[in-house]
DNA sequence: AGATCAACCAAGCAAGCGCTAGTGTAAACC
DNA sequence: GGTTTACACTAGCGCTTGCTTGGTTGATCT
């Protein structure tokens, strides 16, 4: 019912949603659909949420903050060197990506069917996480670890990331700090790793 | 009315469709809305196209077609090099990306509300196009201009050119050329610029 | 024991959807 | 000069959509 509830019951509903979004998109979605993968009827189902549009800003809301609270963590417990907190942020990137996919792929795919309102509040959310993503550039382009201009480089590593939701396979052999591995590797001049690079969380 | 007919106006009539679908998303654009966009009744429309589907088949077919043969082009214009190559490949695609964008956004975001069939015959294309950027990405590894694993760069290349799409400015000062050039340099070891790379058409 | 409240349901409304049927008309073809 | 073809129209069918309304239930609180 409030937009600022964040019951347990609504949390579900919420994880259930994204899932049949990206099954079949936001707008082939109906609400009968939606509330039958929650075992209720369709008219229950506003009663958690006000209308069809705050499903879909709660499932995009749920997962930008996981992914911005997994990247302050990974930044905080990994070293100190530019090349580490690179490596640490592609892999929290890939890692949400991967834990909380469906919720990811709707932002990606969804974004344009969110209402002025909802957009405004989540595009803050997406500039704090976006703001970090910049700090750790500009960081390996001071240290000289990357070369080249600094919104492009930020948009180019952002793009090779947010396009591995095409084609990773989550039960295949690749693990995410792997991807980043190899990321990392890309677009730096050949360098050593450190020990941290392949054992930390 | 055939679905192989490639008349002008037919042709039109995909353009228009195609701009309709980057605003609002294929499912929210009703064949009442094409219709006026076309200056047409909405029953007309099943004149030209056998069915909503069909449009957005022909949106993306022609699309792809575009990127293909501009691709091919590029790659027998430019010199022997990998890095030529490679150069001339990222080029076209951003391009490509700029002259028909409309078209190509409708391919990436709503390619999943094509039915099967359409699906497959479209996928056939893509592949070929795709063959074309492994085939660049292979000699670039062979020639030691990239290094890394051959499946993972040219997603990773993938992922950064067509993220493209959400942030590029067709206005701004950066040019399709200048955008490969800076892709180019940041995945491969610094080296020196060949002429061509900076003149060529 | 009475009041409150979250959670649900049955029924259905008004609007909009893709698409069809049948017709008109001007140009092209034999 | 009659037939065909391409392209457009009007009218509307059958269905689905998001959402509303009014009411029931069972747990919790006072």
């Amino acid at each position: 019912m409030n937009a600022v509830n964040e019951s347990p019951r609504r949390k579900e509903l919420t994880r259930l949603a994204a899932q049949l979004f990206v099954q079949e998109g936001f707008d082939r979605t109906t609400v009968r659909m939606l509330a039958q993968e929650m075992g209720i009827k369709s008219g229950s189902l506003f009663h958690h949420f006000r209308d069809k549009q705050e499903i879909l800003a709660a499932v995009i809301e749920e997962g930008t903050q996981n992914a911005l609270s997994l990247a302050r963590q990974a930044l905080e417990s990994c070293g100190d060197s530019a090349r580490e907190r690179l490596h640490a942020m592609a892999r929290a990137h890939l890692e949400t990506l991967l834990t909380d996919r469906n919720a990811h792929v709707v932002a990606l795919y969804e974004w344009r069917r969110l209402d002025a309102a909802a957009r405004d509040h989540l595009s803050h959310l997406r500039d704090a996480y976006e703001a970090l993503w910049e700090q750790v550039i500009d960081e390996a382009l001071e240290a000289g670890l990357v070369h080249g201009d600094r919104f492009l480089v930020s948009r180019f590593v952002m793009g090779a990331l947010n396009w591995t939701v095409r084609w990773y396979d989550p039960e295949g052999e690749r693990k995410p700090g792997d991807l980043a591995h190899e990321l990392v590797a890309m677009i730096t001049p050949a360098a050593p790793l450190t020990a941290s690079e392949s054992t930390k969380v």
